[in-house]
DNA sequence: GAGACAATAT
DNA sequence: GATATTGTCT
């Protein structure tokens, strides 16, 4: 029994990264954040630019311009215009809050659970996920909560081991098709726009709910 | 600086 | 309500 097995924090980083890649969930479950989730018509029906995102507010301003300035109407676009038109000219503006996706959140606990309670810290959880315009503090505060939520499921506190059975992420089946997803238009203050009626707009909606998955305190609401 | 965690802000 | 930020501690 005293014979040199693996101490899991041993294990070289490359081996680690090998296993974490075997495990990944298949293409056809990662799509590329940085590849457009919406139907073209879709995005243009809701002036949204479907260029690759997580790029600088400034160049998102001017992608939307662009992409919508070959109408030539004038009431109904000034209004959709000016949902768009909330980011300040002057004051320092700052990312758009991240919005978990089933995707993302998916590979945050493909990650997580693969590290292991001892190393799924922040820093190292946003190299691996490795998504673009992820920074550490998107996963500290994420990590948070999810660390809260595991808690509250009992589902643990046994295991250390890497290979924690920890995290049964149960993606909806309903969710697999479900043809809204919502993408994260960066550099706005927020993200998506609201359409048609609504009330206040503070954090945009979409005419279709996401139904994102976020962990909730007591119970289940798979149904 | 990095992390955990709670409280608070947006 | 979800995510970000801040404060305090290790």
């Amino acid at each position: 029994m005293e014979r040199a097995h693996h101490h899991q924090q041993q294990i070289s980083y490359r081996d680690r990264v090998l296993e974490w890649e075997m495990g990944l969930p298949s293409a056809e479950d990662l799509t590329p954040l940085t590849q457009t989730l919406i139907p073209p018509e879709l995005a243009s029906a809701f002036s949204i630019s479907t260029e690759p995102l997580y790029r600088s507010p400034i160049e998102l301003r001017r992608s939307l311009r662009l992409s919508s300035s070959s109408s030539s109407s004038s009431d109904e676009e000034e209004e959709e215009m000016r949902d768009q038109e909330q980011v300040p000219e002057n004051s320092a503006r700052k990312r758009a809050r991240l919005v978990w996706t089933a995707q993302l959140h998916r590979r945050f606990v493909e990650v997580v659970g693969r590290l292991g309670i001892k190393d799924a810290v922040p820093k190292t959880i946003v190299q691996l996920m490795n998504v673009e315009g992820l920074t550490r503090e998107n996963i500290a505060s994420h990590l948070q909560k999810y660390r809260l939520y595991v808690k509250r499921q009992g589902g643990d506190g046994s295991p250390s081991s890497p290979a924690d059975p920890l995290f049964e992420y149960s993606p909806t089946p309903q969710q697999q098709h479900r043809q809204m997803v919502p993408v994260p238009v960066s550099g706005m203050g927020q993200y998506g726009y609201r359409h048609g009626t609504g009330g206040s707009s503070y954090q945009g909606n979409w005419g279709y709910r996401y139904h994102g998955n976020d962990f909730q305190a007591g119970g289940n609401r798979f149904g």
